[in-house]
DNA sequence: TTAGGGGTATTT
DNA sequence: AAATACCCCTAA
């Protein structure tokens, strides 16, 4: 009793604590902290609902055949005493708060309110209606954060010096981490009823779309008013010029120029952006990452930040092509000013990457702009989800290590780059402790060839649904790639629902804004600046099972039964449900999981044979399919390239890592605080405000699923790996929920035959061919996963080369982000490394391992 | 409030 | 004993 919290008194550190802390800073030094962007903190919480506890079954999974890596003694901590106790004596609790572990339930809700708050709005995650925690504190949250998502805890948290583990957890298969945030909307296309009522609502209100946007038939669809001024551009072009809006995409027109400074203006802004003040800020800062804008994100932050800088990168992009095109100066606006600025840049990836570039472009420019009519962005992650492949749960036993490097292998960004230039099979081919697949290889290798392509595509899986409306506009952007049309799809691309998109949270039914801060009612100013925060509001996952592409956990475990899916399924009011099926921890482990993550996820895409596929890959269809179908796109094309690069990231990261990153850290003077979200104003996720959409969508998860699995990976070894047989597990799973959902999804969106094709798929493995490039990025993961985790494995794979390479593409961006400029890769990337090193003490809880 | 570092209770 | 998971403290 007594003292109980009294700093350590004594307690000599272990020696290890201090050897190293630091070369430079020692202890005081300082680490700098997160700025914390913004927090904007509220996001309101929507009262949503709160099915999702369920809870009361958690208890994790206890069992759950055994796996339970940690958790196996929760059960008989004697913490649990405490329950009882905790009233009791003051004592004890009052001083000191007895352990209690966390069940995957927390830790789901964790992942959720991550995905749904960001990562480090501790704060709001606790408070969100939805989220159910066991008395936790904010710090407890990042604690859990950080020792269980070790991996994503490295990411958001750079600067951290202590800690370290490889343990991954928090990706997902495709590498992009669960917490990601992802905030997409789907897409939603107008019906007819609602262009119907579109235009009554103009002849009524003219463009006053905050009052227009209030029919009910709107407001269901949750549309904005932005949407709607999006829609009605596209829709009734004519009037919207007549209106005094410069025509968005009016083919004749490019652009309308001029006038538009005034509202005009403000139009392209927030059609452009969403963030209309920040365009240009957003640009700038793109621009360094310009190059990438793929990755985008240099997330100077942490992954996550994609997410803000997504939206923005999508906007980048659009400026980009914009900037590029010719005529464009112009007539850009504000928005395009900045965008100016970054052309350079733009220039500059080409150059470094024209492939990636691809991607991410898509993804971004179509879905900004056609969004508008969609309205919705689901896709965001698209890019993200491009890349997954999970290798883990296919197979990789070992992969429970994965951690660190495999996370950077996630970032698409690595992807790409690595895919681009070295992928082939070669990365992953060396490494592959999973060998089993082989299908990765050769995907991995197709992908090198067809890199460029599966880069562009993985984004263009997002941007998918961008191509619905626009189908010119997807078109487009992938001549881009070759150059080539900028005006058009630029400007369209300009649009912008990425505003849309954050106005999103605001729109919330529940809260009913009266205001958008953006858009001001009238058409067309849209002033939004205040979204520029918010990036990611963690998608909405939008009824159809797409929407959260890139959110799907793996990591944690239990996902016992529930999950997401049927959250979403059963409750397709929340869309964080629907993000949290996507973001649900199922750890890596259950490759059934997987294919739902999949499906949520959007992306989708590498998962190619390893894994089921099966929703992912129906997303991936969606995607595909839809673009195909306007596109006329290949699959393949849209199949994400293949991961390979991954190896690379990792490759970087680890080696020096510690070393590096210690310095850096020191140095941190970057603090990257993980802002991702709250960077941005997280939305309130809740809202969903997309969700409902499709009452197809509504499919019948089974609650019941599995079983658990554990969560840890490394129990998850032995398993199923379903390496050859992807689908298999798929498959197994119930595949009929999880297609249901992506059909629905499909179809809705797209095609049918998408449906088909997964069906199809599904049964054999046949997708292969459709999928070419998710095997390869499965491989890819494979590869990352299986150097990872294993301690002794290295995945020789090359660091240097991919380091080279990918260093500064994949580094940047990755890392970058945090350091922004300073170092190039940042040591700190590189600490993953299993860990050894680093800072002991911690490490080797994290994992380290080794 | 959070990031980041440290400590300790537990577990392995 | 090492590793781990959870808790705390403190600087910013």
């Amino acid at each position: 009793m007594s003292t109980t919290k009294e700093p350590a008194r004594c307690t000599p550190p272990s020696a290890s604590t201090f050897s190293f802390t630091a070369p430079f800073s020692p202890a005081s030094a300082l680490k700098q902290r997160r700025v914390s962007l913004a927090l904007p903190s509220s996001p309101r919480l929507v009262p949503a609902w709160s099915f999702r506890d369920d809870s009361g079954l958690d208890s994790h999974v206890a069992e759950t055949s055994g796996a339970m890596s940690e958790k196996k003694g929760s059960k008989m901590r004697k913490i649990t005493a405490d329950d009882s106790e905790r009233d009791e004596p003051a004592t004890s609790a009052l001083e000191k708060k007895q352990r209690k572990k966390w069940t995957e339930e927390e830790t789901q809700m964790l992942v959720d309110g991550c995905n749904s708050w960001g990562v480090g709005n501790w704060k709001a995650i606790l408070k969100d209606p939805k989220l159910k925690f066991d008395n936790r504190s904010p710090v407890d949250l990042k604690d859990r954060f950080r020792t269980y998502f070790p991996d994503a805890y490295r990411q958001h948290y750079p600067n951290a010096k202590t800690h370290l583990s490889s343990r991954v957890r928090s990706t997902l298969p495709d590498g992009t981490s669960i917490f990601e945030k992802t905030r997409s909307k789907k897409r939603r296309p107008f019906t007819a009823e609602e262009d119907q009522a579109l235009k009554a609502g103009y002849e009524r209100h003219g463009t006053v779309w905050a009052t227009i946007v209030k029919d009910p038939i709107f407001m269901e669809q949750n549309r904005r008013s932005t949407d709607l001024r999006d829609r009605f551009r596209n829709a009734f072009p004519e009037l919207y010029q007549a209106a005094g809006y410069k025509p968005r995409n009016t083919p004749k027109k490019k652009k309308r120029e001029v006038e538009p400074a005034k509202r005009a203006a403000t139009d392209d802004q927030l059609a452009m952006s969403s963030n209309s003040a920040g365009p240009v800020r957003r640009r700038r800062a793109h621009t360094t990452q310009g190059w990438y804008r793929g990755g985008t994100k240099s997330v100077p932050e942490s992954t996550t930040c994609s997410e803000d800088e997504s939206s923005g990168d999508e906007e980048e992009q659009q400026a980009i092509p914009k900037s590029r095109r010719p005529g464009a100066s112009g007539t850009i606006p504000q928005a395009e000013e900045s965008s100016l600025s970054d052309a350079p840049a733009e220039a500059d990836m080409d150059a470094i990457e024209p492939l990636s570039e691809p991607l991410s472009i898509p993804d971004y420019i179509g879905s900004s702009q056609s969004l508008s009519e969609m309205t919705d962005s689901s896709q965001s992650q698209a890019w993200s989800s491009a890349m997954d492949a999970r290798p883990w749960s296919a197979g990789s036993p070992t992969s429970s290590h994965m951690s660190s490097d495999y996370l950077l292998n996630q970032s698409p960004y690595h992807r790409r780059s690595d895919g681009m230039n070295m992928i082939g099979k070669s990365a992953w081919g060396t490494q592959d402790w999973f060998s089993p697949n082989p299908r990765l290889d050769p995907s991995g290798l197709s992908s090198g060839s067809s890199s460029y392509a599966s880069g562009g595509i993985s984004p263009a899986p997002s941007s998918p649904f961008s191509f619905h409306n626009l189908n010119h506009g997807v078109l487009d952007r992938y001549d881009l790639f070759p150059s080539s049309f900028p005006h058009d799809f630029a400007s369209e691309v300009g649009a912008g629902d990425s505003h849309s998109t954050f106005s999103d949270p605001e729109m919330f039914p529940s809260s009913n804004f009266s205001g958008f801060t953006h858009h001001s009612n009238y058409a067309g100013d849209l002033i939004f600046g205040a979204r520029s925060h918010q990036p990611q509001p963690s998608s909405y996952g939008s009824g159809f099972g797409f929407g959260t592409p890139g959110l799907g956990l793996t990591g944690v475990p239990q996902s016992t039964g529930v999950h997401p899916m049927q959250l979403h399924t059963s409750s397709l009011p929340g869309i964080d449900e629907i993000e949290l099926g996507a973001i649900n921890l199922n750890d890596q482990v259950d490759a059934p999981h997987d294919a739902m993550e999949g499906t949520t996820s959007t992306g989708i895409q590498k998962n190619s044979s390893e894994r089921p596929m099966g929703i992912a890959d129906l997303n991936h269809f969606n995607l595909s399919s839809h673009s195909l179908g306007l596109l006329d796109l290949p699959d393949d094309f849209h199949t994400t390239p293949p991961a390979t690069p991954v190896t690379t990231s990792r490759s970087l990261q680890r080696t020096s890592s510690h070393m590096h990153h210690m310095a850096s850290t020191h140095g941190r003077s970057i603090s990257v605080p993980p802002s991702e979200h709250r960077a941005g104003p997280s939305r309130p996720p809740q809202t969903h405000a997309t969700s409902q959409p499709l009452p197809q969508s509504v499919p019948p998860f089974s609650p019941t699923s599995f079983p658990q699995q554990q969560v840890d990976v490394e129990q998850f070894s032995p398993s199923p790996i379903p390496q050859q047989t992807p689908y298999g597990q798929d498959i197994q799973r119930p595949p009929n929920d999880l297609y249901d959902l992506p059909f629905l999804d499909l179809h809705y969106y797209s095609s049918n035959h998408s449906a088909l094709n997964l069906a199809a798929m599904n049964d054999t493995a046949s997708k292969d061919d459709t999928d070419s490039s998710r095997r390869g990025q499965a491989l890819d993961l494979a590869q990352a996963a299986s150097s990872m985790k294993p301690v002794g494995v290295h995945h020789p794979l090359s660091l240097g080369q991919h380091i080279t390479q990918s260093f500064a593409s994949a580094a940047g961006k990755l890392h970058l982000s945090h350091h922004r400029g300073q170092s190039a890769i940042s040591p700190k990337d590189l600490l993953l490394r299993k860990g050894s090193d680093n800072k002991r003490k911690r490490s080797s809880w994290d994992g380290g391992a080794s």
